[in-house]
DNA sequence: GTGAAAGCGCTAACAC
DNA sequence: GTGTTAGCGCTTTCAC
């Protein structure tokens, strides 16, 4: 491998030069700047990252911390911040940090020990101060997907109340006025967000959701599953069931249809997220589009943006809005 | 930030001391290592990655090259080579390579600026000579997902062949005669070999596939349903359809029931990956399972010893075998 | 068993 | 506009 040395010698020039003409630096007269490009190229001369990073103490490189990459909603993501990363010319170094504070935590170090000055975290557990030091240490991180007020400028989350609203109003449009929720026995803020402005929604509109009528799951295909099979031994004094997320409706369809239930001729199911699934199951989903890939891009150029200037966002915080996409699993009521 | 010279002060010995006792190189004495330790420790010097990285010439870093995270198989082979990668304390550098051959080397290229010594490279279209001389240059490099006879021993593949022939034994045994197979319009390798040997084993079975009865189409569910309808147009020669891949097979499953005919009851259905959708659609998918996520962690720990040994593989390759997950979508035929 | 010192490839003052 | 030079933090001979 060709160094900066090599290009120097053959070109005739020193070292400096050399690197300034790599970076675009002002100060180096046309024809030299040509011959050195030239050698560059022949040479093949690649500058050595590492070398890089010893001096200038910096590396390009943004890390990605997320629960599970298999997981749909986080490869997503991880797609978003690769995409805006390239674009940036960044490297993207991931770690999956498995739903544990301690794998999470040591994810972190280890990016840091690898200078990536931007990183991008999706943490549900660790506690706000852990995240609030670390923002202090770490210039370009961002948490994604969670809303924190002392860092607020770092945060780039979903405004959760709103989509549980719009999803309510849908269906109350629709001609719904009797509601059942199935949700996430984690109440780490988005499940029991979604509730709360469906709730709302339901409020300004006189109806109300009975305790009774909320059952809380795994947040998963068989947690939806079970907490429909609860919600149908109460009877079946709904017409329209509010899901957490997409697995979770995906669950309720499956346990309707086992009580001989028929969605949406019978029930009506929204989910939320919008995950790849939601085009596939049948009835293809009505659900709320979770942007997650554009927020993850757009995270990623803050995160960038943040670790060269710290106070870039300072005053503000970075709200996206789900927005309803309407298939086949809502019918109206009359 | 602690830096080796800090704790070789304070601990009263030399740099080099530090080194050693950092690399459990074995000639530091006891009470030495031990108070060197402790400094480390109370200083919480972590090495500096960069510089060691700069005189070591490597990184412990593992590259990532797929074509798009987002897509569930990749995300999951992802998972796969992060968790063998953290087991091994390696970083994990991810690429997408979108499905180009022009970013795809571009992403191998940047993975070799930064030192990454072993690549995982799922690639469909680059060319086997660029593989076999990327090969010479990366030692740590493994092709995933595909066989180049001239570097076997860097292959981690399925034996698609034995999975088409699985899958169309199964079928047999249920006592299905009559077949039809929705195919990937791109024949770059799987597809072809999981028919030919859903073939193999029809003949071998005094059976037979029609032509008429093969249909091409995108790899994806508007493929798997557009290919079913045409399919459907030939008649209805065919109590069983193989397909592609689960989300052809889900796009069958679709066209089938537009029809007005039930899977399993009418027709049978038979997927291949067993992707997470293959457990949610329904009916449930019976489907041929890829081993991803454990291909991935075998390619990663096989990398890192390539990277160590080059030839540590010579004479052998790596080859895994789908198995049949038995769910809903087939049904016996009398 | 431990230390001194050379250098990995690059950047950025500072000279000229 | 271009060159000289001093490190960045670490590993690794080579002495002792």
């Amino acid at each position: 491998m060709a160094t900066i040395k090599d290009v120097a010698k053959v070109a005739g020039v020193s070292t400096a030069t050399v690197s300034r003409v790599i970076h675009d630096g002002g100060q180096v007269g046309e024809a030299c700047r040509a011959r050195v490009k030239k050698v560059i190229e022949e040479l093949g001369y690649r500058p050595n990252t590492a070398a890089r990073a010893l001096v200038s103490k910096t590396t390009n490189t943004i890390g990605v911390v997320t629960p599970k990459l298999s997981m749909s909603f986080f490869g997503t993501l991880a797609s978003g911040v690769e995409k805006a990363a390239r674009e940036n010319k960044y490297k993207l170094l991931m770690s999956n940090s498995l739903y544990e504070t301690k794998s999470e935590l040591e994810a972190i170090d280890s990016l840091r020990d690898h200078h990536c000055q931007s990183i991008i975290l999706h943490s549900e557990y660790s506690d706000e101060k852990t995240l609030i030091n670390l923002a202090k240490e770490v210039p370009g991180l961002v948490i994604i997907n969670r809303y924190i007020g002392a860092i607020a400028n770092r945060c780039v989350w979903l405004d959760n109340i709103a989509g549980g609203r719009e999803s309510a109003q849908f269906l109350i449009d629709k001609g719904h006025r009797d509601f059942a929720v199935v949700t996430s026995i984690y109440q780490n803020g988005d499940p029991s967000f979604r509730v709360e402005g469906a709730q709302k929604t339901l409020a300004e509109n006189h109806l109300s959701l009975s305790p009774r009528l909320i059952k809380e799951a795994a947040a998963n295909i068989d947690g939806g599953e079970q907490a429909t099979k609860a919600l149908l031994a109460e009877g079946k004094p709904f017409t329209a069931i509010l899901a957490y997320n997409d697995l979770m409706a995906i669950g309720a369809v499956h346990a309707l249809f086992a009580a001989g239930l028929r969605v949406p001729e019978d029930v009506s199911v929204v989910g939320f997220d919008d995950l790849s699934v939601a085009r596939v199951c049948r009835p293809r989903l009505t659900t709320m589009h979770y942007p997650v890939e554009e927020m993850a891009s757009y995270a990623t150029k803050l995160a960038i943006d943040l670790s060269r200037d710290p106070h870039c966002a300072d005053g503000r915080t970075h709200l996206f809005l789900p927005t309803l996409v309407e298939r086949d699993s809502v019918a109206a009521v009359q």
